[in-house]
RNA sequence: GGCUAGGUAGCUCAGCUGGUUAGAGCGCAGCACUCAUAAUGCUGAGGUCGGGAGUUCAAGUCUCCCCCUAGCUACCA
């Protein structure tokens, strides 16, 4: 390869809020294999990453804890590190945004900005929590919407009719965190000028800085008009304060991308990074490359601020900003009651970082498309690649170069199989290089079933029965080891703890030079297992133990279930209908708002169910005997809306209520997936 | 609503600037082998490439419409 290359490399900042999961593992799974690679090949590749410290979710939440916000980040920070280490993440440096280092840059960086007149002042009007002394965000506000009137929707937009408005507009407005009527109330604000460099930016963003998909998303925007950007926060806040400004802090999105500076000053610093020059790296015309890697929902921190501040305070900018989709646990987005939000502690007590690391490099791109973790595939995947061909090709072939003394042979059996091996190199570093790690993955493995079908052919356990073929035996296992050690050079990044073993086994390290050495009449090491396979009931006993239990848990879990299934010849299926026939019963989402006995009802419970927009219908439903009525409140579900009123003993019902079920105990009402309001349709 | 992506075999995904019978891995079925962590090899089944219309000698690949999924829609972190 050419000359060494001086690399910086970040991936986004966690929120020192909550705990690593395995959507964030893509990310640093991601960078980390790409470091390692460059590592590997020679380069001078340097990794930091830091927590993101400040806002006002952190002060919230610690005091929510009883800590200071300091103790409550320390002891996130801790855990963050040992989650990651506990990946193999090879952080160079992790530090935190709230750093001695940190303060001094941003506020560097926000001196020069402002001595450059790149910062305007003017007041704006937002929510105030008088009994917590706070402004809100829009978020932190709920209210029934002005247009729509659906109930309990944030500060900003309605999620029912998708009104924007701001959070005064709302009726009945409440703060979330007091309960209490928020009040308008004026204060200054900072705002970098980015409208400023939209020209600048629209260069930037075609300059093969991004991804083509992310650059045309940005373009958006560019093209849209820029706004200035809200920089300050009042007090109180967990943060910096604001150089020359009374009660007034950076916003959390300020000081965090310095801290990717901060970080790497820090390390600078240290004994193991005393070799770095902080300059080197971040002055203008810094010859160094600097890679952020972020998920693509924080592309215009990245893509547009970011480069906007770099360029007007003297810095250089990225010479890539690589984004990356998010994470689907089948198919699905993680969820807490389906125990597919696993935390990144949850997997480690159960399963072995490398599956997953592997799993996710046959998954990524150099796109920003979302990527799935099918629990089935990964264990099938894993076991398949890993264990079936790649480690399977030095555990067949081991055992005969035991017997001849653990000496490898100086023959290489078959030049053209050995070449193929060899020529991948250059490709195979080249999709790296372009985080093109599922080719990759795909071109290894096809290299691993040459090396199978190679001694699948060859059949050493035969020709070894028959008298003089001990060197051909030594030379046809000679070359599956060679190349077993050729892939476990190309899985190294992805498989650090799997390569070092096998570095062990193979009594040789595992650079990956431009050419690679035959490994010829060398003494190995026994062969021991170097990975075992995945066991199906631990991803099953990770999910289940991170299932969270909804607040209202069902009662008891659905009855038995009935032994003989055969619902359909107990009741056929009715005659056929038209869409239209269908469309006459309107089906609608309610919450129930309230439910009771009703005196002298055998069967009954009365139902007060809430559509929206302050309409609520009276229901009467013979659903007693499966259902206690404090079990039904606050739940979802369906129910016909038009269906004509019916004068009964109790009352009027103004409609029914759907479940299934024979009926006594086995009667389940209908409930929506998540996400679905009172009043939407059902079709 | 607008925008950006995506919708290809049971599963996960390739398919470049349109061109012979649409590919891979896994899974599945059969056979072989028994060196290997029930690993491996061979053979095979399986797809009207989300739906519809159009352009073209020719479309998974271009255009339009529709459906579905995810995300974004900045001062939310």
């Amino acid at each position: 390869m050419s000359e060494a290359r001086n690399i910086l490399v970040t991936s986004a900042l966690p929120y020192a809020n909550g705990s690593i999961h395995l959507g964030h593992m893509v990310e640093t799974v991601q960078t980390d294999i790409w470091v390692r690679f460059q590592k590997q090949r020679g380069h001078n590749c340097t990794y930091v990453c830091a927590d993101d410290a400040h806002g006002t979710a952190i002060m919230l939440r610690a005091e929510q804890l009883g800590l200071d916000p300091e103790q409550q980040i320390a002891q996130v920070n801790e855990e963050h590190q040992t989650d990651f280490s506990g990946f193999l993440i090879g952080f160079d440096n992790f530090y935190s945004t709230h750093s001695p280092e940190n303060q001094r840059l941003s506020s560097e960086i926000y001196k020069t900005l402002k001595a450059k007149g790149k910062i305007a002042e003017r007041s704006i009007t937002q929510a105030y929590d008088e009994e917590k002394g706070l402004f809100l965000a829009d978020r932190y506000v709920k209210g029934t919407c002005p247009k729509c009137k659906a109930a309990d929707q944030y500060g900003d937009n309605c999620e029912a009719c998708s009104a924007t408005y701001s959070p005064m507009d709302l009726i009945d407005p409440i703060s979330v965190h007091s309960g209490t009527r928020p009040v308008p109330k004026e204060s200054k604000h900072l705002f970098f000028k980015l409208p400023e460099y939209t020209e600048f930016l629209k260069q930037w963003t075609r300059a093969g800085h991004l991804q083509d998909e992310v650059a045309n998303k940005l373009s958006e925007w560019l093209e849209g008009g820029l706004k200035e950007w809200d920089i300050s926060r009042d007090a109180p806040y967990f943060g910096f304060e604001i150089p020359g400004e009374k009660d007034k802090f950076f916003y959390v999105w300020l000081d965090a991308p310095i801290g990717y500076m901060a970080s790497f000053e820090n390390f600078c610093n240290s004994p193991e990074g005393a070799h770095l020059n902080f300059d080197d790296y971040w002055k203008q015309d810094s010859q160094c490359e600097l890679y952020h890697f972020i998920g693509k929902d924080i592309v215009n921190f990245h893509a547009l601020f970011w480069p906007a501040i770099l360029k007007e305070t003297g810095h250089r900018t990225p010479t890539k900003v690589c984004v990356h989709g998010f994470l689907t646990v089948d198919g699905k987005k993680m969820s807490k009651s389906r125990g597919t939000f696993v935390n990144a502690s949850t997997y480690l007590k159960h399963l072995n970082p490398e599956y997953l690391r592997y799993y996710y490099a046959t998954k990524l791109t150099g796109g920003v498309d979302d990527i799935d973790l099918n629990t089935d595939d990964f264990v099938q995947r894993v076991n398949s690649d890993l264990v079936g061909k790649v480690i399977n090709i030095a555990s067949r072939t081991a055992k005969f170069i035991g017997k001849a003394g653990g000496e490898l042979s100086s023959n290489i059996a078959d030049p053209e199989l050995w070449q193929k091996f060899v020529d991948a190199n250059a490709s195979i570093a080249e999709l790296y290089e372009q985080r093109e790690f599922s080719k990759a993955m795909r071109e290894i493995m096809a290299l691993a079933d040459a090396a199978n079908e190679y001694i699948a052919a060859q059949a050493p356990w035969s020709l070894a029965k028959q008298e003089g073929n001990e060197q051909l035996v030594q030379d046809v296992c000679t070359l599956g080891i060679n190349c077993f050690k050729v892939l476990m050079t190309y899985l190294k990044p992805v498989l650090p703890n799997t390569a070092t073993a096998s570095e062990a086994f193979l009594n040789s390290p595992l650079p990956w030079p431009e050419h690679i050495e035959f490994l010829g009449a060398h003494q190995i090491n026994t062969f021991k297992p170097l990975m075992s396979r995945v066991d199906a009931d631990k991803v099953k006993a990770m999910i289940e133990e991170s299932v969270e239990l909804a607040p209202k848990a069902n009662p008891e879990p659905a009855a038995v279930a009935s032994a003989d299934n055969d619902w359909l010849s107990k009741e056929p299926i009715a005659d056929e209908i038209t869409f239209d026939d269908f469309a006459k019963v309107d089906l609608r989402i309610v919450l129930i708002a309230n439910a009771e006995h009703v005196e002298g009802a055998s069967k009954l419970l009365r139902l007060t169910l809430d559509l929206g927009n302050g309409e609520t219908r009276n229901v009467f439903a013979g659903i007693k005997s499966a259902y206690k009525p404090e079990d039904l409140i606050g739940k979802h579900t369906v129910m016909v809306a038009n269906l004509k009123p019916r004068k009964m003993k109790f009352g009027m019902s103004e409609g029914m209520v759907l479940a299934a079920g024979p009926g006594k105990s086995e009667l389940y009402i209908l409930e929506p997936n998540d996400g679905a309001q009172p009043g939407m349709r059902v079709m």
